[in-house]
RNA sequence: GCGCCUGUAGCUCAGUUGGAUAGAGCAACUGCCUUCUAAGCAGUGGGCCAGGGGUUCGAAUCCCUUCAGGCGCGCCA
């Protein structure tokens, strides 16, 4: 659509140019938008504005130039005017709109479909939390993001693929298992004080526990080939703790990803970090950073020179006990993306995070990479309320609202919804009442009412023997009501696109907002089926599109659009 | 101290990458169900876009600065 407009400038630019009226030195990117303003027209481009001081002369003498040029090229509308300061302002015939809807509907579940991505193999990294603990409600905002970021960008024309990178070794998976170990020894009335720096969570006794019931403990004793596990002396810490870290990381795992699964986040690939070593990855990355000469010694240990690519300071890759920090096999797994052919990577971090990005972007470059193919989205903290007071949480004491307990409380398709309202880098007050409240306040119900309603209309049609037939008249849909619905339809690929470009999601929920809004109106001002039959097929033809592109949407988000509520 | 993010209606947030008169939802107030779903609709009020400077035809948007809030600055992960 606006495409259309745009070649059209752009003809007329040369035209003026080859006849010498205008000067267009190089040609430039002509601004065309959809105008907020219904008075201007469908689409409008500043074009004659941003011209003015290149050709030195003033815009509505420029406008009137491009004007002219317009008018023998102005079939397919119904009036180009030039407005305010300079403003183009184009008006397709109605034409136009009953052509676009005829192609939604035409496309149907591919409209908003397109080839923007060109295929790109691109990669999107999201949660990645730590299995030492279940998801909370953080977690999920950035499930909901990644999982919506990675269908619209399928839907924009990239080939994605969804992955978890699993932390599964180092000191906080030590941490992991001793606090279970400890647990245990409790539970068997041992008087040991529980670590304060260890994980407190109530789920690190259920997984002591559990382990008892499912004679899991049995099965790690054989294969300690000790009599009793509980017995200290035979079985020190180090013997034993190795045993619990791979249990309760295992068991950890699992539950993160069942309550994914239920949260309707499938991954194509579950990455594990211990596989860097074991791959000898962590190696071949740092002996290739090495060979390009960014890696030094200093004090016993050694250090990538990042401040090369604008970073603070440099970084310790090997500490200097020999062990490797987790930057290196950080440093290893970006490479890995890479070398797996993914043009571009998307990092999905919680926005503690931040101080993160130069290193990796510097660790990027160091590899002989472009630090624009990767994205880091920094999702912002969920601030929990219950009807407006905040909902306590400390993580430290290891007392937080879980992931499952707000699905369990709201439902997916709420707290999916709720997520996306936002955009990733702001705050978002989650309200655990108004997500479960089921009016108008609630914007996930508003908008899946319209699919159910739109719904519940063909139902009513077919019981009065009404069926859509072929040859609609399309000319019928005259009222303004009608046309702005369908000009918002048409606008969909461009939403898609942009929400695409610029990696927000969130930009949906307000145009299905939007949408949802119309129609509503819609539907009570005028009857759908009415004594007319002609009207009436029309009318069915336009909703029928009209939920279409709501579930083409919603199906984007990973909401569900019910056919009745 | 340095760095990053945020500051828009009473509250929660959008604002199409610099465009025309600043937008929604909630909250407040008025109305609308003998009608295809009232989980809905129509309307009213509410703003120095944190403050100040600049860039230009044009700024909530870009630059500088001040203020306020959040976060980050380990051989932790």
């Amino acid at each position: 659509m606006k495409h259309s407009v745009t070649t059209l400038i752009k003809e007329v630019l040369e035209e003026a140019r080859a006849e010498g009226i205008l000067r267009v030195e190089s040609l430039p990117s002509i601004p065309v938008d959809v105008p907020k303003e219904k008075s201007h027209g469908d689409i409008s481009s500043s074009i004659a504005l941003s011209l003015a001081s290149k050709e030195k002369l003033p815009p509505l003498e420029i406008a009137r130039i491009i004007l002219n040029g317009l008018v023998k090229r102005s079939e397919g509308f119904e009036k180009i005017e030039i407005a305010g300061p300079g403003f183009i302002n184009f008006t397709f015939r109605k034409e136009h709109w009953y052509a676009v809807l005829r192609d939604i509907l035409g496309k149907g579940d591919s409209y908003g479909r397109s080839d923007l991505g060109k295929g790109i193999k691109i990669q999107v990294e999201f949660v990645s939390a730590n299995p030492t603990g279940p998801l909370h409600i953080g977690h999920g905002r950035g499930a909901a993001l990644g999982d919506a970021l990675s269908n619209l960008l399928a839907t924009a024309g990239y080939d994605v693929q969804r992955e978890y990178y699993i932390n599964d070794i180092g000191t906080q998976m030590e941490i992991l298992g001793r606090s279970v170990w400890v647990r245990l020894l409790q539970l068997h009335n041992y008087d040991i004080p529980f670590p304060e720096n260890h994980y407190q969570g109530e789920y690190i006794k259920d997984i002591a526990k559990e382990m008892v019931t499912n004679k899991r403990l049995d099965e790690i004793i054989k294969n300690l080939r000790a009599k009793d596990i509980l017995d200290l002396k035979k079985n020190p810490e180090e013997k034993v703790i190795p045993c619990f870290t791979e249990y309760s990381k295992e068991y950890i795992l699992n539950s993160i990803r069942d309550d994914l699964e239920r949260f309707g986040v499938r991954y194509d690939r579950w990455f594990s970090e211990n596989s860097l070593y074991e791959d000898g990855k962590v190696d071949s990355a740092l002996s290739g950073l090495e060979k390009s000469g960014f890696l030094y010694e200093r004090d016993s240990a050694l250090w990538i020179e990042t401040t090369r690519f604008g970073d603070d300071k440099d970084r310790v890759v090997r500490r200097k006990t020999e062990r490797y920090t987790y930057f290196a096999s950080d440093i290893a797994y970006h490479d890995d993306k890479f070398k797996r052919g993914f043009e571009r990577i998307i990092d999905i971090w919680g926005a503690d995070h931040h101080g993160y990005v130069p290193r990796m972007k510097a660790v990027i470059q160091a590899l002989g990479y472009n630090p624009e193919s990767l994205n880091v989205l920094l999702v912002q903290l969920v601030s929990l309320v219950r009807e407006g007071k905040p909902v306590a949480m400390s993580t430290r004491a290891g007392e937080f609202v879980t992931l499952k307990e707000v699905i369990d409380e709201v439902g997916v398709d709420a707290a999916r919804y709720i997520f996306l309202t936002r955009r990733h880098d702001s705050h978002l007050e989650f309200d655990l009442e108004l997500a479960k409240r089921q009016s108008s306040e609630n914007p996930v119900y508003y908008v899946q009412y319209a699919h159910a309603r739109i719904a519940s209309l063909f139902r009513e049609a077919s019981e009065r023997g009404v069926s859509l037939s072929e040859s609609v008249d399309t000319s019928l849909l005259n009222l303004p009501e009608e046309l702005d619905l369908i000009r918002d339809l048409g606008n969909y690929p461009e939403i898609i696109e942009g929400s695409a470009v610029t990696l927000e999601p969130h930009r949906i929920t307000y145009y299905l907002h939007g949408l949802a809004s119309k129609l509503h109106s819609y539907y009570y001002k005028y009857r759908i089926i009415t004594d007319n039959p002609e009207q009436t097929h029309a009318r069915l033809f336009l909703i029928k599109a009209v939920g279409m592109v709501i579930r083409n949407a919603l199906k984007i988000l990973g909401v569900s659009a019910p056919e009745r509520m």
